[in-house]
DNA sequence: CATGAATGAGTGTTCATTCAT
DNA sequence: CATGAATGAACACTCATTCAT
């Protein structure tokens, strides 16, 4: 109730600037605390007042809590289906190749930012939210699949990757990667560093796994082991 | 509770143990709708009516809701490890089958059961409760991945698998598992059939891929390509 | 923050008594509180204020305010119903003598107390609250009109009353007992003595005219005058 | 404005009457959606949407909602009086022809029209409005009643009404009106067909009933009966 | 005059936690 | 030991009102 008890340091004039792409800061924000602190323990009234707005200011913008979420998700993950894919239309280089820079671009545009968190964020609250998590399913994981299965199947045609049942083929590229998104924003941060993971060391040995796998003499896949791959 | 008691020659109904039974059937309770709703969303009274006591009993055993979260996964893990370790040291296989028996065996007394929800429940809340988050990498993610990576070490040693960096190796095998945990307790639940993934045939991909990778002809690893497993 | 701007005059220790009829208590604080501001400003908190319970304790005894309201409904009108339709099968005078002890009954019982306020109330929000206006229409409405009606079909039956279409028969009798009761919680209680109405001498009018209308000489209804009391 | 106005030879556009548009857009819009929705429920920016402003400008002309409300209530009465106070005068029927004449003329011009909703609006909101229930019976209330007073009088010197208190009287014709608009307005839109009541009917019901009661043979009013009729 | 972006107090409901019995 | 009645802080969302432009 005294001043000094004020919380906010500044008194900043908070009308210095108009139409100052008020959607964008208060995006950023939510993305932050959204990461930080998972859908459900966010509170509105933090994301507003991180982005400098009052609380009805964001519902001005944001009907609600879910649509500032997904407007979130879609500004940090779906816009990069469109450049991901057309680079896969005009990519001339192997399906090796592809796959590689696919696993790079994806680390470099989503997995070292901030948006990596949106996938653990995802899956820790998809069982209370059905909507969100069925929006997810439709906005990133089936693009994000798709996607992948393009590949596989262009190094299965070409002759570079086994026969394979795609569904499964695309998970196993997948998980990897989204473990180690996931990683980062929970056991990873805290405590010992044994278990901290070079990105760049994990990518690279992944993508040596997926090509190679760990046997020294990949020999001919041996007949008597039936498997997914020979579909 | 005075030694006169045991005087009596009446076969006294020693109700001692059943303040055992309480916490029990509460713990079993917690684990059970925990790993349905998660943490935020399982009201404790819920805990309490499925565990057929009051709410105020159940905050006689357990401080609070955090407290109990925590006795839930103090309950339901590390026991595994001590068995693991004896089937490991007495295996008299190949490292492959080695770690094809691993695998499944995970699945089987951890994948497949309600434990398999708590990986999940961890990396939700390991943000918000470091405490816990430390806890659950000494007393499950070491011994975890020590495990793991004696299999690995066995099978460079016999030159079934290439040279690798260990800590790595660890997680590419790793990653998909809990991978599949995490998938089944959440977005794999909900919505489109499409992104079901029967387990079985997930582990069967996943183990051939560790083994063999995609690649149709794995031959000898091309030197051209410089990776961890070269160490 | 002070001492002294504790709203609270006196600290009250709060918890004297036991399982003191705590539903009664909100009960009728709800229904003061609602007759007095309408069903939409009354805050819950207030309720639970007047009736010296907290918000909480409020939710415990009723699921939402429009339960509360519901109950208080149920509390002040709907269990009259039950006695009134005995007191209709055992009465053995005349219907119209009838008709005047169903009029001065519901005035003695409903119409001066603070009942009375929520027909008013019905009205001013049955917009607003559809499942309200539902409710009060299957648990009020309809339970009064088919009382109305018998004792109306009592009439015509012995002949005492004209053949009438009992639908508009019945709003007949009941809209001016409506009114009443809506004037005296709205316009009827501010301003000008002028409109104030005496509840015995109107009532006593009202039966006057619903038995003999205004006419001096209100010879037999003469034929030319179709009307549908000739149905 | 001035009267030299009238010497400018070039028909200046006179836009001070195009300030005076403005309100009435708004005052129609309020009445609409008072009417329709009650006054708490109408949000101000829809009343500003449908008059085609914004939000702004309606603030600009009434300086709150309540004020917008007054405004309302005054442009949609008193307006009617004059004319009907006016045909009473030069009515040359009998007093029951005026009777029936006020009422079905006052069903015409108010009770079909959206006018109705105000009796019911000013019930609603009388105790919250002290000052505009003050307003409305001087301006609305007293006159009505004056003018139903003039007719019955007439009656009553004609021979053709009883005797009667016409404090009371008065009241025994208004209710049964106002109740009607107030059911169309609240209860009798929702649920069941069983209360909607046919206006037609139930004004003709109404003067019949009013002129001739229920009772089959009214003979003489019987002594022992002492009402309000015989003074 | 007119706008519409910004505000922030206000409300029904939930639920972990306490404690008298 | 066990209960369950009572608590009250917390939270998403609304909307009348303001004011810089």
């Amino acid at each position: 109730m005294t001043p000094l008890d004020s919380t906010s340091p500044t008194p900043q004039p908070r009308r210095s600037r108009r139409k100052e792409a008020r959607p964008g800061e208060l995006l950023a924000a939510a993305l932050d605390l959204f990461v930080e602190k998972g859908f459900a323990a966010t509170r509105v009234e933090e994301v507003a007042q991180r982005a400098g707005v009052s609380k009805g200011t964001l519902f001005l913008y944001f009907p609600s809590k879910e649509e500032l979420f997904k407007a979130v998700v879609r500004q940090n993950i779906s816009v990069r289906y469109t450049e991901w894919n057309a680079e896969i239309d005009s990519f001339t280089g192997s399906a090796k190749e592809m796959l590689r820079y696919a696993l790079f671009s994806w680390w470099e545009r989503v997995g070292s930012t901030k948006a990596s968190g949106i996938p653990k964020l995802m899956m820790s609250e998809a069982q209370n939210f059905p909507e969100l998590a069925s929006f997810y399913q439709h906005e990133v994981i089936q693009p994000g699949n798709a996607l992948l299965e393009r590949i596989l199947k262009r190094g299965v045609a070409s002759g570079e990757f086994r026969p394979m049942e795609f569904t499964y083929g695309v998970y196993l590229v997948l998980a990897p990667m989204l473990f180690l998104a996931m990683w980062k924003h929970s056991l990873g941060t805290c405590c010992s560093d044994h278990t901290q993971l070079d990105p760049q060391r994990y990518l690279t040995a992944q993508i040596d796994m997926l090509l190679h796998g760990f046997s020294l003499t990949s020999s001919p896949i041996p007949p008597t082991e039936p498997s997914l791959f020979s579909k």
